[in-house]
DNA sequence: ATGAAACCTTGACCCCCGTCAAGTTTTGGC
DNA sequence: GCCAAAACTTGACGGGGGTCAAGGTTTCAT
């Protein structure tokens, strides 16, 4: 388990928990009712900026759900090195892996600031999925994206240059954002590890990139994107 | 749609369904009755080495169990080098991407000899989820599973060195057939695309495994590792 | 507000490995 | 069983980018 320094249990409203369920897509096409007795078996937890949530070898204590706060999922490859897998936010849920499988947690779950969170436990979890199907096939859509997701981003690392998985992450960026000027979500050092580079590597093309005027960066984290085509060609 | 060239449709005896709809480990679980009921809504079709089952930018079909044969599954990264994603036996599944998310398919799967498929379309699979809830629980797992290992090999790529991919590979494969002496899957071009490097590389590395002692090369496919330990120290 | 810790940038170095090429072996369709 | 096509091996070469180092900047806990 978890060592938990000082982890807020039990300070959850039913408001609040009410608030967290009906903000994920997984139960927000419920009614009333149900969500209620959903309610009843949620927990809030709170953790502090940079709290550990759950360890990778930890069992599964069952579905985490983002109430407020971001939570960044990594794991630490054979060798040591750490890999940024994805952040959570608001409305997205983890801890789902091990509980269908039955196996221990193959990642670690940080927070990045102070976060609020519902939990639900493995056994309640799949009871609602075989009382409500429709639960199964929201979760099913989710997986499903997430796969894709991921297994593009494996043939990304895979195939593409430094440069163009940088460009890629920019551009993918401002897709979802809907805006060409974009604030990067963590660090160049979480980054690097993400798309498999080091945090130079990153200071370095994005510098190139700007002195070729495809980008503009206000500041550290913030960018601006002035040639989307230029920057997707490589 | 898939241009088909010729791939045999309906010659697929209730017998032949039954027993590729028995040896999924997502419907196996049921009852003959429920089982007979799946198999009215499957069609058997049977596609020729190197035909493409799907593209893609296909619409989803539904879902595709192999029953014999085996399919492989790759897709092209954005400048057009093909990466493979898995290879499927029979048991196994497909096509489940888009049939979740409405969308079209975003990797290609091909027939790596003469294969055997039931297909499923979307609706009716839909249709026995919500009503056999146990099914999407199995579904679910694989699914997690599925993304576990992708998760992995995402990391894998992203940090750890080429040398220890190639032992890791041997490492997995050995582990899963549960043999130190193991046959190659596939060719060293399509291992190359799996694992992020250049068939080049992989023939490099082979024989600097077996200069060190580590592995036997019995033939181009056939390799018998010696020496584990040494060879997970990369 | 303030100092320490974390983060970012830039330079220098150099090695890993991707690419091209040419020769050899294996595969599989007829 | 044959022969063309595909797959594999080995060599040579060069550049992308990882690593180490040092100095500047931002963040955040107190």
């Amino acid at each position: 388990m978890t060592d938990n320094g000082h982890c807020g249990h039990g300070d959850g409203s039913v408001e609040m928990q009410k608030m967290c369920i009906s903000i994920v897509p997984i139960f927000n096409h419920l009614n009333p009712s149900e969500m209620s007795e959903i309610i009843k078996h949620t927990n809030s937890v709170s953790h502090p900026r940079g709290h550990t949530i759950y360890h990778e070898g930890d069992t599964s204590d069952g579905l985490y759900i983002i109430h407020k706060g971001r939570v960044k999922i990594y794991r630490l490859s054979e060798s040591g090195k750490e890999q940024l897998v994805r952040i959570l936010e608001p409305g997205d849920f983890t801890g789902e892996l091990s509980l269908f499988n039955e196996t221990v947690h193959d990642a670690y779950a940080e927070a990045m600031g102070k976060v609020e969170l519902c939990v639900m436990n493995r056994e309640d979890f799949q009871t609602f999925l075989l009382k409500y199907p429709a639960i199964s096939l929201k979760v099913l859509g989710e997986f499903s994206n997430r796969l894709a997701k991921t297994e593009k981003q494996a043939a990304r690392i895979a195939m593409e240059t430094t440069d163009t998985r940088i460009a890629m992450y920019l551009a993918d960026l401002a897709e979802e954002r809907n805006s060409s000027r974009i604030k990067l979500p963590m660090t160049r050092k979480d980054l690097a590890s993400h798309i498999g580079t080091s945090p130079e590597t990153i200071s370095r093309k994005l510098a190139e990139f700007e002195d070729a005027g495809w980008i503009r960066q206000h500041s550290q984290r913030e960018i601006e994107i002035v040639d989307m085509d230029a920057l997707l060609l490589v």
